[in-house]
RNA sequence: GGCGAGUUGGUGAAGUGGCUUAACACACUGCCCUUUCACGGCAGCAUUCACGGAUUCGAAUUCCGUACUCGUCACCA
């Protein structure tokens, strides 16, 4: 085809075009940023829920841009209508306001680079195409998927490269009279790449996390615009980054072998290239196979992002652990500056893992620790509730009425430098905490009790009516439990029953045993004296009785 | 099958030719501290970096081959 007849042509396809490149290229001008400064994107589909890796790749967006002063947006990538589904945008943008990874700019957001929805932008593609038409690198194929599965079977036999190049291409170089034909037929017709490329030779790509990487060029006739007019995923992925002026296009690696792809796209249409950062994905290694396979919902419920939620994992302590699996380094640094936060530490594309990632779900759960015990009592007072406000309505309102004394209990040995780390969920609280409210106690009524012995209630009982005085410090109230321990038959330290445990019915512990399970209904509890302090002797006594009447 | 990538302990991993008798963290085990638990302290936990060969005075680190794992090869993203 001549010149004269593409322009034809393009006409002929497209004959309803407003505008013409130039002038997306002016509407959409240059950010004026900072050298330095990353514009990055998250650019799901509304196709499904967002899992774990979606919310790594948005996490390594966000970061990138905020530590850089660029700008991070939302793009909805809505081209597929037939695989939307019902409330898929709203999920999206729900995640990333729940877990606090939230764009700058974008769907919903607000920009100058509007709209930022695929399905709007449906005439800048097919204003680029026209243009590619013209050019030359593009053309209207009327194959059928019945032609091109056919070709697809054959190519599996003789094992040669699969897809729609070279020979194979028969729509490639339609005359302008055979094209108007089969126009004039209906028939019905997708707009395919005219691919340059020479599979023999090879193009270096550069990859921010994995390298120099070599591939054959790319010389399939690939798909740019549908049947229905709507551009593929690589069509729209290099006009949008152009228009939007995408700097880091960091994405998950399932990408990688579509880059030669991408790249010629970029080229052709005559773009200035963007980097790219395939970011590893999060694996599992299979308990049985040993094998790493990939994700399953069924078998790894902590990939859905509801889990979090729903085990009320904290935001902060999610966002850490994306942190040290987003940089190798972040981890160790974070350790050694316990005060800062994660937009502190600098993150960079060399150390990043370039294999997959497994999720330690053992590390997340240390994190959430270190987390909590960092929090003081009232803190985790507000966040539970709140947790507990969405989730479990009882236990919310229980909470609510025992507030004062809630926060007391939970802020039980977290003054000094090394507080207690008992709790890595919100879930968790209750469980945890279940003495400290009464109702929730007696309703439990020892169910919990974790010790198969039978105490002595009077001697407890008599200790706690005669010797018990709770206004004295800590100290001053074990010197009586031993002096007590001491006049009934137990040791007043372990080490004097050990060295002699005949002379004895046990040892302090012991006395302190029976007191901890009567009042708490558990073997380990945080520092018992400081419970009996909150609760106060009425209640202290009545548990007592509660034990004696279990 | 083609193309691309990965392979270091129970786990996540550091490591870019000598400072590595393989960091750090998590987990686990033991001891200490101790009224329980948690915290904390100390100690233990890969003579070896998938396997084979090559280069080198020297290799987990470079090169080649093999195996395995992952990704991809749509009018899905």
């Amino acid at each position: 085809m001549t010149k004269e007849e593409r322009v034809e042509l393009a006409d002929l396809l497209f004959p309803n075009l407003e505008h013409d490149r130039d002038y997306y290229e002016k509407l959409y001008p240059e950010r004026n940023l900072k050298e330095g400064a990353m514009v990055t994107r998250y650019a799901p589909s509304p196709t499904g829920n967002v899992h774990l890796g979606n919310l790594l790749s948005a996490f390594a967006d966000m970061v990138y841009a905020r530590q850089s002063g660029g700008s991070f947006f939302l793009r909805i990538e809505d081209t597929d209508q037939k695989r939307m589904i019902e409330g898929g945008i709203e999920n999206i943008t729900g995640v990333l306001h729940d877990f606090d990874i939230l764009p700058n700019e974008g769907y919903s957001f607000g920009g100058d680079y509007a709209p930022y929805i695929q399905s709007e932008r449906t005439e800048i593609y097919q204003t680029y195409v026209k243009d590619l038409i013209v050019q030359g690198y593009a053309y209207p194929c009327f194959m059928t998927e019945e032609e091109i599965e056919a070709i697809r079977e054959e190519q599996e036999i003789n094992k040669t490269k699969i897809g729609i190049y070279g020979v194979y291409a028969v729509d490639r170089d339609l005359s302008l009279e055979e094209v108007k034909e089969k126009l004039a037929n209906h028939e019905e017709y997708v707009i395919r790449l005219k691919s340059p490329g020479d599979g023999n030779k090879e193009i270096e790509v550069i990859d921010c996390i994995k390298g120099k990487m070599k591939f054959p060029e790319h010389n399939v006739d690939t798909v740019l615009l549908k049947k229905d007019g709507t551009p593929t995923y690589h069509l729209a992925h290099a006009i949008d980054d152009h228009l939007m002026h995408t700097t880091h296009v960091i994405r998950g690696d399932e990408w990688v072998s579509s880059l030669p792809l991408h790249i010629q796209l970029f080229e052709l249409l005559g773009f200035q290239p963007v980097q790219y950062v395939h970011i590893a994905p999060i694996t599992i290694k299979d308990q049985e196979t040993g094998n790493i396979r990939k994700i399953s919902k069924r078998k790894d419920p902590w990939f859905g992002v509801a889990y979090y939620d729903e085990n009320g994992i904290p935001i902060e302590a999610l966002h850490l652990y994306l942190a040290t699996i987003t940089n190798t380094n972040f981890e160790e640094w974070y350790l050694n500056n316990p005060d800062k936060t994660i937009f502190d530490f600098t993150f960079s594309f060399d150390k990043q893992a370039v294999g997959g990632t497994s999720f330690d779900e053992a590390k997340l759960t240390n994190l959430c620790k270190t987390y909590f015990s960092r929090k003081s009592g009232e803190e985790v007072y507000e966040e539970t509730l709140s947790w507990a406000l969405k989730h479990d309505s009882e236990y919310a309102e229980l909470l609510l009425g025992n507030k004062e004394a809630m926060i007391q209990f939970l802020s039980i040995e977290k003054d000094g430098p090394r507080p207690r780390k008992d709790i890595s969920k919100y879930s968790e609280v209750k469980e945890e905490f279940s003495y400290a409210i009464d109702s929730l106690f007696e309703k439990e009524h020892y169910a919990k009790n974790e010790s198969e012995k039978e105490y002595d209630v009077d001697l407890i009982f008599d200790y706690v009516e005669h010797y018990l005085n709770l206004d004295v410090d800590n100290e001053t109230w074990f010197n009586t439990v031993k002096e007590f321990a001491l006049k009934n038959g137990y040791a007043a330290s372990p080490k004097d029953y050990k060295n002699d445990p005949d002379s004895y019915k046990g040892h302090v512990g012991d006395v302190c045993e029976a007191l901890r399970v009567m009042i708490t209904g558990r073997l380990k509890s945080p520092d018992l004296f400081s419970i009996m302090k909150i609760l106060g002797k009425d209640k202290v006594l009545k548990r007592i009785e509660f034990y004696q009447n279990r």
